[in-house]
RNA sequence: GCUCCGGUGGCGAAAUGGCAAACGCUGCGGACUUAAAAUCCGCUGGGAGUAAUCCCUUGUGGGUUCGAUUCCCACCCGGAGCACCA
């Protein structure tokens, strides 16, 4: 290509007629986009489907903040950038509308939520707009209109067809008197956020979905790229929410009361069964501890103990949820005065009872062995219990008589040793104490031992998990009102599809009251209703779903809202679903992803849907931070976006979110920085007002070219990975280029419009019509670069003595070592630092360094 | 306490084994202007020097390497998440 250049005016603003001004190339194309239904691909004829999917919002009082732009607009940059790059985009926006925070609201206000709501809604959808999103409006959803709840409640239904959904006991905090639910953000300081009353536990029938049954699962799929391509921060989160642990169930059999009596041959007593991951120390087991709640306590509890016992539990349950698992760190327990047998020392072992040990986590009983469990070793001491050593450290064998804990081989009762702390290490120690395994390193005397106790019908391994079964029932007002009927002759029947949606009431006195019932229970011509078996009256289920259910089936919805007869059409969703790119906070890495998940899978299983994981590739955005710490309405200090986009335009403000941090980093919020994206536009916009008035098919210099092809490599893979801040950078580098070489050709141009239309869309589309062309750029094609037009002719060389950089030399691209080594040993500044030595050896990177070791 | 992510100019950051500080902000100087704003041009990590140039610099200390912001080990600081998970 001939390298003419093409020289144009100077100073780019002071030619132009036009200025740019952001309110009205904004409103005119936001118009047009809807007008032309521009952002509505035809869902069912589109040749390329690409789901690009952003977290829905939750639609507050206060609108959208700073931090929420940042992450809708990343989210929208890459659909708009696929777009570009031909696929049939669909991004489809929508409410999350239903729970605790509306409902506190409302109660704040004394106005229902659902009055609230809508009004919400509309400020969302002005600032979305405002943004510039490419939303699909025709698509949008809230999960508060009963058109979508009816399918929240249908999902339920067919979980619990399908044997997922079950109904068990559970604990609530209780405030004794509002006598009411709380959640467990709503208990501060163990009181009641709203009366200052001392919150209590109280156990309450709750629904419960089976997602434990699906852990494994959940936890293989993380590791297949071919279904889940997704932030590695994010599936750690899952992995440690999951939680496997590989260890032992071990039974302890309970023989009775006295530890005579326990040492008996073959004791009748109930068995106790423990979940360890340390089997390996089974011989140091002195003593046992259940949860408070363990259905055995009784059967353990010896007459003398009995009011000890009681009054332990007694407290625990007084305790809220909160403050038992986050308080106080001191243990607390009573023996229950009743003993098991060690299954292998054949030992007796006192049961005692104490907070410590969690009913939810394995079986709600534990074997403590204190000389290598850090809890169990404060209890021990504590409460004057024995410590056996049955591990001992690897490197404690060169100074036996220096360890305190290896004195015991002396014949010391165990319990008459002093021993300072407990010896933890999962992995590492040999066995001692412990029979004929003395002698084994830790692992195999894991397997070892298992198997020996697995023989004698005492223990099998198996693996646990920390997920628990998941709790959708909630004691509100603000959800969609769980389906299910109670009979007094047929028990929970579940309210029939045709009947669906079970309407939310509208009522006033939505606030839970001191009558000890729901609300929705007061309104008894919503609450009584005929047996769907049988016809006789009978009662409606009062709670409402967990909002984390509307939420986990929602990216189902989107491509089907316009069908009122099903909740997701199978067409739709074979061509739209799984979806292709999900962005999101990280907040939800684990409930919101993980529920979805688990909700795909059981569909699937049910044969209603053709794929188990639902998110193809998940990113997870950054935070915008200010004033050192995240941007949230919690914390207070959120900036509000609406002032910027008046004064700087929504393009402007986009690049400079974009602009000013890695995307899934975040960044910090400053508003002295906006100038710099707004000027990058005004210098971009009077570039084209020179190119429309001079470009006569001017041909591009090379160092124009050069850089062009450049910056569409690099900006496009700026936008694939999400590092927008070094695509925007690159563009500026670009422009600075054309302005200095003064070549304003059309070409060119239209390349840098394209590929800032990601970013800055309005002003995109302005001046592609300034530029002379017809409808919409995201109809354009994005540029493509030829690699070998990336490179100059001639590369820069830089000269290293001994790895320090001396100088640098400039041969042709592709010069050889020899080449190179002859330029180098010419220049003065190498020489300076060469003479008189001897190269010893001589490093060369083609194209880049030369590094002369001198000896 | 555990897990993860970070720490680079006055500020936001770039570079992930090969010329540290690209790009932008701020600041300073100049041009234009009666003036200001806007715009344009130049400089802007620290130190020494009239200068060419040299020395130092990516939280701290060590290591690997011809060469380390990048990899390894230990520590300090900040942020996020989990939190008595047996």
């Amino acid at each position: 290509m001939k390298t003419t250049e093409t020289r144009v005016k100077q100073n780019p603003t002071s030619t132009d007629v036009v200025p740019y001004q952001p309110e009205v190339v904004e409103a005119k194309w936001q118009a047009r986009w809807a007008e032309r239904r521009t952002n509505e691909p035809d869902l069912d004829r589109a040749q390329r489907p690409f789901y690009n999917l952003m977290m829905f919002p939750y639609p507050s009082a206060e609108g959208l903040h700073v931090g929420n732009m940042f992450a809708f607009t990343g989210s929208d940059v890459y659909g708009r950038f696929k777009r570009l790059q031909g696929y049939d985009v669909f991004e489809p926006i929508g409410f999350d509308a239903f729970g605790i925070h509306s409902e506190n609201y409302a109660i704040k206000l004394g106005i229902n939520p659902a009055e609230l709501i809508p009004q919400n809604i509309v400020n969302f959808r002005r600032q979305l707009r405002n943004i510039g999103g490419m939303f699909d409006w025709r698509h949008e959803l809230s999960t508060t209109d009963p058109k979508y709840y009816k399918w929240t409640q249908w999902l339920f239904l067919q979980l619990l067809k399908a044997g997922k959904a079950y109904k068990k006991a559970a604990a609530v905090n209780w405030c004794p008197r509002d006598q009411t639910v709380l959640a467990n953000e709503q208990v501060i300081d163990g009181r009641c956020e709203r009366c200052g009353a001392t919150v209590e536990q109280r156990t309450l029938e709750q629904w419960f979905f089976r997602i434990t049954e699906y852990a494994d699962r959940l936890l293989a799929d993380l590791d297949d790229k071919t279904k889940m391509d997704w932030s590695e921060s994010t599936t750690l989160a899952q992995r440690n929410w999951l939680g496997r642990s590989e260890g032992a169930e071990l039974v302890f059999n309970g023989a009775g009361v006295t530890p005579r009596e326990a040492r008996g041959p073959k004791s009748n007593g109930p068995e106790i069964k423990v979940f360890t991951t340390r089997p390996d120390t089974v011989f140091g087991a002195t003593f046992m501890v259940l949860a408070p709640e363990h259905p055995l306590v009784d059967a353990f509890t010896t007459p003398d103990c009995r009011a000890e016992v009681e009054a332990y539990r007694q407290s625990m349950a007084s305790k809220d949820l909160v403050s038992r698992k986050v308080g106080e760190r001191e243990k607390t327990g009573v023996f229950t005065g009743g003993y098991a047998v060690n299954p292998a020392t054949g030992n007796p072992v006192p049961v005692w009872i104490a907070d410590y040990v969690l009913m939810e986590y394995g079986t709600g009983a534990i074997m403590a062995v204190p000389g290598h469990d850090q809890r169990d070793f404060e209890f021990a001491r504590k409460f004057g219990l024995d410590v056996v050593e049955v591990v001992r450290p690897p490197d404690s064998s060169g100074d036996e008589g220096l360890s305190p804990r290896a004195q015991r081989g002396g014949g010391a009762s165990p319990a008459d040793v002093p021993v300072e702390a407990a010896y933890v290490d999962n992995e590492r120690g040999v066995l001692v104490n412990s029979g004929q395994f003395d002698g084994l390193k830790v692992p195999e005397a894991k397997r070892a031992i298992t198997a020996w106790l697995a023989e004698r019908g005492a223990g099998k391994a198996i693996v646990n998990y920390r997920l628990h079964d998941w709790c959708i029932s909630r004691q509100r007002y603000w959800g969609p009102p769980i389906p299910v009927i109670y009979c007094d002759e047929h028990g929970a029947v579940p309210v029939p599809e045709k009947d669906l949606p079970v309407l939310l009431p509208l009522i006033d006195d939505f606030q839970p009251d001191d009558s000890g019932v729901s609300p929705l229970a007061r309104h008894e011509e919503w609450y009584y209703v005929p047996c769907p078996v049988c016809g006789r009256r009978s009662r409606r289920e009062t709670d409402v779903s967990d909002t984390f259910l509307d939420s986990a089936w929602y990216y189902l919805r989107y491509p089907s809202t316009e069908f009122d007869d099903r909740p997701f059409d199978q067409e739709r969703t074979r061509k739209w679903l799984p979806v292709t790119t999900y962005i999101g906070g990280n907040e939800h890495a684990v409930l919101h992803l993980l529920y979805s998940r688990f909700v795909s899978m059981v569909l699937h299983e049910l044969g209603l849907l053709h794929f188990d994981e639902p998110f193809k590739k998940f990113r997870a955005h950054g935070h915008i931070v200010k004033d050192g710490a995240k941007m949230s309405k919690s914390r207070g200090n959120v900036v509000v976006p609406d002032e910027y986009i008046q004064r700087w335009g929504a393009d402007t403000f986009r690049m400079y979110l974009m602009f000013l941090g890695p995307f899934q980093e975040g960044g910090d919020f400053r508003d002295d920085g906006v100038s710099g994206p707004r000027r990058f536009l005004d210098k971009v916009w009077a570039l084209v007002g020179d190119t429309i008035r001079d470009d006569n098919g001017a041909e591009i210099n090379h160092a124009v070219q050069v850089k062009r092809h450049q910056t569409v490599r690099k900006v496009t893979a700026g936008l694939e990975e999400l590092h927008y801040n070094t695509s925007i950078a690159a563009l500026m580098e670009f422009v600075n280029t054309i302005r200095a070489e003064n070549v304003a050709s059309r070409e060119v141009v239209e390349d840098l419009i394209v590929m800032l239309a990601p970013f800055a869309p309005h002003f995109a589309e302005e001046n592609w019509e300034r530029l002379g062309k017809e409808g919409s750029i995201f109809d354009a094609e994005w540029p493509g670069w030829d690699e070998r037009l990336t490179v100059e002719d001639t590369v820069e060389i830089a000269v290293q003595v001994s790895g320090k950089t001396r100088s640098r030399v400039t041969v042709p691209r592709g010069a050889d070592e020899k080449t190179v080594v002859a330029a180098a040993q010419q220049d003065a500044g190498v020489r300076r630092f060469t003479e008189g030595k001897e190269v010893r050896k001589v490093v060369y990177v083609p194209n880049r360094l030369l590094n002369l070791v001198v000896g």
